[in-house]
DNA sequence: ACCGTACTACGAGAGTCGTCGAACTACGAT
DNA sequence: ATCGTAGTTCGACGACTCTCGTAGTACGGT
């Protein structure tokens, strides 16, 4: 047994802000994170993308990502698949996700 | 006299990294600075933005912008102006800056 | 020359952030 | 039931950040 809120809290579309938002894809760790998920597409195993930190660090940063509003995660046996909230951004901030993405570096 | 470089130091357009200019912009200070310096439009003295900060604060997030290279601030007699370097942003990022001063919230 | 205004520079303090390791929980397979 | 794999939680540490006040520099006016 033991306390485990089963499901993992996200943000509405129209609580996201977008400080927050930039706050967590200001961080070159969690851009990576972000432009692999869009890269693979529909529904990634977090656990999969490579990464040069260890598993608490990447547990800090789904949650970042995912408390920002530009991630949804969700369980799948003792994985976790992530996807970018493409439409919620799109909609709040359009051209926002595609610049950012798309940014060359 | 004293030792004081008379320009003030600003990155390259294809210097600007996109995590400086995403951390840049996710302080609320210096979003609200931005988004001031983009509606006045032409050119401001920095120092007649309002902010709910100290001279020493506002000096501190300015260079922050400068060396990220969201804005460009020249010296004219004792004031600064500064303005949104919209060209160079737009160049290397279509769409973001529209994206983040648009974002109502 | 003097004074006021505009800004910078230099600490310092409180808070946040990214990172890790160790301990823990949850699920699946053998 | 036992073991391994996947992820979370917790505390800790160093680094960075936002804030301030004080002191200093530069320019313009009287």
């Amino acid at each position: 047994m033991g306390t485990m809120s089963d499901d993992l809290a996200h943000p509405e579309r129209a609580e996201i802000r977008i400080e927050a938002v930039l706050h967590a894809l200001a961080d070159p760790v969690r851009l990576h994170l972000v432009r692999e998920m869009e890269r693979i597409g529909t529904g990634v195993a977090c656990g999969a993308i490579e990464l040069p930190v260890t598993k608490s660090t990447r547990t800090h940063h789904l949650r970042t990502l995912r408390e920002a509003g530009v991630i949804r995660v969700r369980k799948e046996g003792t994985s976790r698949i992530g996807t970018v909230r493409r439409d919620d951004l799109d909609a709040r901030y359009p051209g926002l996700l595609t610049a950012i993405l798309s940014a060359e570096n």
